[in-house]
RNA sequence: GUUUCAGUAGCUCAGCUGGUAGAGCACAUCCCUUUUAAGGAUGGGGUCCUGGGUUCGAAUCCCAGCUGGAACACCA
């Protein structure tokens, strides 16, 4: 009897040792020659025949059909599933019937095995491989869940999202979909890299610890570095690093980078997500704003062969040129306020009579991005620029050349969020400097968002960055709406989650070492103390008039305790 | 962090006006030589999330906690 495995689990285990008295290893280390797939059996078969004589194929066993002398499997491999066939008489000639009948049959659905033969078209029209020979490749020794479907139907999903995203090697076995969902995720990620580099801009990695964490206002991880004996921060951007990097005399850089924020997590944020930066010298945001929307339109149509895709509800075009419009006018066209001219009282007078709460640390930039962020925002399904932010806002972002209270920025709105970020980048040393302390007064406000100050950064900024154009991309958000994923968690491998909390049983030998008699186990297993430390944790006083007490209530037949035997169990480490 | 919903077999779920834990798939044994969400027969399988409380009696009602989802808050 054994408390940690369920019955289908014992009964497999059972089945690997009857394996290993019949001299199946069913772990084996030989390589094993795949020369065919499904996908390509399926789609090829039908027009060249000739090609699929002898095939081998591996996989995993998704679904059983046995009857009699005669069985079907299907075996799913990295590119689908194809149907097997195996006949008793075939695998064994002899009067021995047993590889059929004792391994064959007994593989369970999830084994990994591979089958040599060749593929015909069964009388129901499925293409199928005819086993001549199979080999047990790996034993699963857990039941996957069942998923079964048609056409049109799916039946028992395998859909709870804390499984899914806990056990992700399942829900990958099991549901074709988040498979396909990571291969786009790459496929876009690719293709970001083939655009920059055909630019011939470089791809540069820059630390993931940083001493200062800069280039963006949020809160870091820390973490701490014995050797040097300095606490250190998880990067919530890369930006800084970057623009050096342009200082230094690189023409275009760019960087795929996983960022750190110790913040919430919901839908749309996870606290580890990557940003892809780049930086290109000699250009401006108007440069840059092209740059995306080529590339976004360009991702669109490598995937989905069209610039229109759908996302929840909406259809989104992402048809070259996006609309533009100012931060400023969409305002004014949302709510019918102009603020351009502003002061920091009148923007709170917009703010109370649009019910906008305020607090006393806002300052002009902050109060506008309220007011956009509430009023506005979501209005932008189709993707828009928003450009043109004002200058408290953006501590990194060039002055507007034709405007000293705005900024040269954009940011892209699609379906209502934030997918891209960029400036003409800032590279005046002196106005970098004072926009630095401006954001110091702002932390001293009690805006804990305000931006560190990163002297080797401003130092860099003194030998001279060329005019330089920068942007992120958030890559989880831009694949949430290529794949029509409605929660980041859907396209992250491996989510964060609350760690599992490990239910440790200690078995009764363990307690039995310290000296506590069989019969008192299950009474003590009563009380909940299932670890040896949670016994020790227990006061031996409590311990024994606990234990004592449930003899009464239950009326056990066993001697009373004594206190100094129970002080004994507790006595060693 | 707040609000709210959920947690029952390996999976998907029913049971929730308190009274002996159920179904389908999966699993086991048997029948079946081209089947297909295969079929038929029989059978096994449960800490009803955990801990308290109310009650003669709790999966069910109440309280607390754990985990997850959603919304909001925070945050790009």
């Amino acid at each position: 009897m054994s408390l940690e495995h369920s019955e289908q689990e014992i009964i497999r285990r059972e089945k690997l040792k009857a394996f290993e008295t019949q001299g199946i290893n069913a772990y084996p280390a030989d390589e094993y020659p795949v020369n065919a797939y499904s996908m390509d059996i399926l789609k090829n078969f039908e027009t060249q025949p000739e090609s699929y004589q002898e095939v081998c194929v591996a996989g995993r066993i998704m679904s059983q059909r046995i009857m009699g002398a005669v069985s079907f499997y299907e075996l799913q491999d990295a590119y689908g599933r194809i149907q097997v066939y195996t006949k008793r008489d075939e695998i064994c000639p002899d009067e021995d019937k047993s590889l059929y009948n004792l391994v064959y049959k007994k593989l369970d659905i999830g084994d990994i095995i591979g089958v040599k033969g060749f593929v015909f078209i069964t009388q129901m029209g499925e293409i199928t491989i005819h086993v001549k020979e199979f080999t047990l490749l790996s034993k699963s020794l857990r039941p996957l869940p069942i998923v079964k479907q048609t056409e049109e139907k799916t039946y028992d999903a395998f859909t709870d999202p804390e499984q899914r995203y806990r056990m992700r090697y399942l829900d990958l076995i099991v549901n074709p979909h988040v498979k396909e969902t990571f291969i786009q995720r790459t496929k876009i990620i690719n293709e970001i890299r083939n655009y920059y580099n055909e630019q011939g801009y470089l791809e540069v990695e820059t630390p993931v610890l940083q001493s200062i964490p800069g280039g963006a206002a949020a809160r870091p991880f820390v973490t701490h570095h014995n050797a040097l004996d300095i606490p250190l921060y998880l990067r919530i951007a890369n930006e800084l690093y970057l623009k050096r990097l342009i200082v230094g005399g690189f023409d275009g850089v760019y960087e795929f980078s996983r960022n750190f924020r110790n913040e919430g997590m919901d839908r749309t944020h996870n606290p580890e997500f990557t940003c892809m930066e780049l930086y290109v010298a000699y250009k401006d945001y108007q440069w840059m704003m092209h740059s995306v929307e080529v590339l976004i339109e360009r991702i669109s149509v490598t995937l989905h062969t069209t610039t229109k895709i759908q996302v929840g509800d909406a259809v989104i075009d992402f048809k070259t040129p996006f609309a533009r419009v100012s931060i400023l006018d969409a305002i004014h066209q949302h709510t019918g306020f102009d603020v351009s001219a502003m002061n920091e009282n009148q923007l709170r007078d917009v703010c109370n009579q649009l019910k906008i709460e305020t607090d006393e640390s806002m300052g002009v930039g902050k109060l506008i991005d309220e007011i956009f962020s509430e009023t506005c925002e979501h209005h932008y399904i189709q993707p828009t620029f928003i450009m043109d932010y004002p200058i408290e806002m953006s501590p990194l972002c060039k002055r507007h050349r034709s405007n000293p209270k705005l900024t040269e920025r954009f940011e892209l709105m699609v379906n209502g969020k934030e997918l891209a970020n960029a400036y003409s980048e800032l590279n005046d040393p002196i106005d970098q400097r004072n926009r630095f302390e401006e954001q110091l007064r702002l932390l001293e406000k009690g805006d804990d968002e305000a931006m560190y100050i990163d002297q080797d950064f401003l130092r860099a900024l003194e030998y001279g960055m060329p005019p330089t154009s920068g942007v992120g991309i958030g890559i989880d958000r831009l694949v949430m709406f290529m794949t029509n994923s409605p929660s980041i968690q859907d396209v992250l491998l491996f989510p964060q989650m609350k760690p599992e909390k490990q239910i440790a049983v200690a078995k009764d030998e363990e307690f039995e070492k310290i000296g506590v008699s069989k019969a008192w186990i299950p009474a003590i297993r009563q009380l909940g103390i299932q670890t040896i430390t949670d016994l020790k944790a227990t006061s031996d006083t409590k311990l024994f008039n606990d234990l004592n007490g449930l003899r009464k209530k239950m009326k056990l037949e066993i001697d009373a305790l004594q206190l100094d035997e129970v002080k004994s169990w507790l006595k060693n480490k």
